[in-house]
RNA sequence: GUGGCUGUAGUUCAGUUGGUUAGAACGUCGGAUUGUGAUUCCGAAGGUCGUGGGUUCGAAUCCCAUCAGCCACCCCA
């Protein structure tokens, strides 16, 4: 006997079963069909790229993530551990071909050497759209547009896009002397809701060595509650006077006010001055995802306004807009709240092998039903009738056409509704004409 | 990367103060039913007790290491 190889797969690395793979994949059709309504185009970039790529603007965070090594020609390498920086070496490359605005959308594995935990893992999928080129506003209310259908068409009734604007931070900041201190403010102000006031305020006392006062104007900044409206006319007076601040806040209530219009409704689109994003190059509009009935997994939708995306690999000045969904991160949530329909069948019609000597009719007959666009699968073996349709079901077909020595001598067959359990005997002329017909009328369209 | 909890058939779990051949349910496969699936009945297969060491007459059970999962920190999708 020869020595065996334990079969495993890496920490935070995952494989994906046929059910787990078949809504996984209707996540990325949908994800791709909304991003394409709204006029963003594919792209693709290499999984690997120059270390000093990914090194230029990362912060020693995104170092220690990195996935980093030496390749066969001696070159030093790294594994993407995001789809922005690859963008933003893209866009340097060929914005002149491409003109601006541009958009795009980008669906891809990313890779992050960090502890995994329910929600992260080391090998994830991030669907990333983004706007560059333009500094309107437009593109940022269409981020949230596209986040908002995004999660829609994906079936998710319960969920709160929380919107906030760097600017607004950025002036209060700016008003009390601190904006050199504005990371490590908004470091610790990223960990409000999870840790509360005390722990954010020894933190901002502690890195950004900001004094008693100062933390209490920025906590009550962060504290702000109500409804948009409310929150956008307390923010007023602690702005006044600060043309950072109020560009901010000017954004943030145009912002509020076009989604209103278009209908998206306040408790879907939700205005949070505590959001801040750890990411330092967002410069703008910021916002994060969350799920209503799941909200410990996480942000399943994170992005924002960055004003120069392209600085260290091009002179050219490129603003632009995006957001990314976290894809796997979303998949393992709705599979927790049990949302996913659980199908293993990726064809909805089954034929079962019966007349164990007309497989080549079967195969034909076959053949014309995917001729008109129905998937089929044909069982290749020609056990007992009862153990097909058992599997059948089992897989979760929606149809199974009953074909045996009866009716290929009367040119007929049973077209058997898996779910019902009701059949009907129709003609098999005219390359399966009828047939055809009858499947279109009880799949769904 | 740091700290904590967990790890027994495919899955969910039992497994008495360490004591013979480690159990159940569901699932899988076969049969009852040589042309009709989710019920019922019968039967079978399936476990290096995560892995490797150690303590012991004896370890699923105690100790150490390691791997993986979960949780917190960190950070983030």
């Amino acid at each position: 006997m020869t020595e065996r190889i334990q079969p495993r797969t890496l920490k935070g690395f995952r494989d994906y079963l046929p059910a787990a793979m078949i809504p996984r994949e209707w996540l990325i059709d949908t994800a791709r069909r909304v991003y394409r309504s709204y006029g963003f185009s594919p792209i693709d970039t290499p999984a690997l790229e120059y270390l000093e790529i990914l090194t230029g603007k990362g912060s020693d965070e995104t170092d220690k993530q990195l996935y980093r090594f030496t390749d066969h020609g001696g070159r030093d390498v790294g594994l993407r551990f995001d789809l922005t920086i690859p963008l933003a070496r893209f866009a340097a490359q060929y914005i002149q071909e491409l003109g601006t605005p541009f958009k795009r959308y980008h669906i891809a594995n990313v890779w992050r050497g960090e502890n995994t935990q329910r929600g992260r893992y080391r090998e994830f999928m991030q669907c990333d759209f983004d706007t560059i080129g333009t500094e309107s506003i437009t593109a940022d209310i269409e981020m949230v547009l596209v986040v908002h259908d995004l999660l829609t068409a994906i079936g998710i009734e319960r969920f709160t896009i929380h919107g906030n604007n760097r600017r607004i931070l950025n002036g209060l900041l700016e008003k009390l002397g601190l904006i050199e201190q504005s990371i490590p403010v908004l470091r610790a102000l990223d960990k409000l809701s999870k840790a509360g006031a005390e722990v954010v305020a020894k933190e901002l006392s502690a890195t950004a060595g900001a004094s008693d006062d100062q933390i209490r104007t920025i906590l009550e900044l962060a504290a702000l509650e109500g409804n948009n409206e409310q929150i956008l006319s307390q923010l007023k007076p602690l702005l006044s006077g600060n043309a950072t601040g109020e560009r901010g806040l000017a954004e943030l209530t145009e912002m509020t006010s076009a989604l209103s219009t278009v209908g998206i409704k306040s408790e879907r689109f939700c205005i949070d001055v505590g959001i801040a994003r750890g990411l330092d190059y967002y410069t703008g509009t910021v916002l994060e995802t969350f799920l209503d009935d799941l909200p410990s997994i996480g942000s399943v939708c994170s992005g924002g306004r960055y004003d120069n995306l392209a600085e260290v690999y091009t002179k050219e000045h490129l603003p632009g807009v995006g957001a990314s969904l976290g894809l796997d991160r979303l998949h393992s949530a709705l599979e927790e709240l049990g949302t996913l329909e659980k199908t293993s069948a990726p064809a909805p019609v089954f034929i079962p092998f019966f007349d164990a000597g007309r497989r080549d009719d079967y195969l034909q007959f076959a053949a014309h039903l995917r001729q008109a666009g129905i998937g089929v699968e044909f069982f290749p073996e020609p056990k007992k009738l009862g153990k097909q349709l058992q599997f059948a079901d089992r897989r979760g077909f929606r149809i199974a056409i009953i074909l045996g020595t009866d009716e290929f001598a009367a040119g007929q067959c049973q077209v058997k509704d898996l779910a019902s359990g009701g059949s009907k005997t129709v003609s098999t002329a005219e390359n399966a004409a009828a047939v055809i017909a009858e499947i279109r009328q009880i799949l769904p369209s």
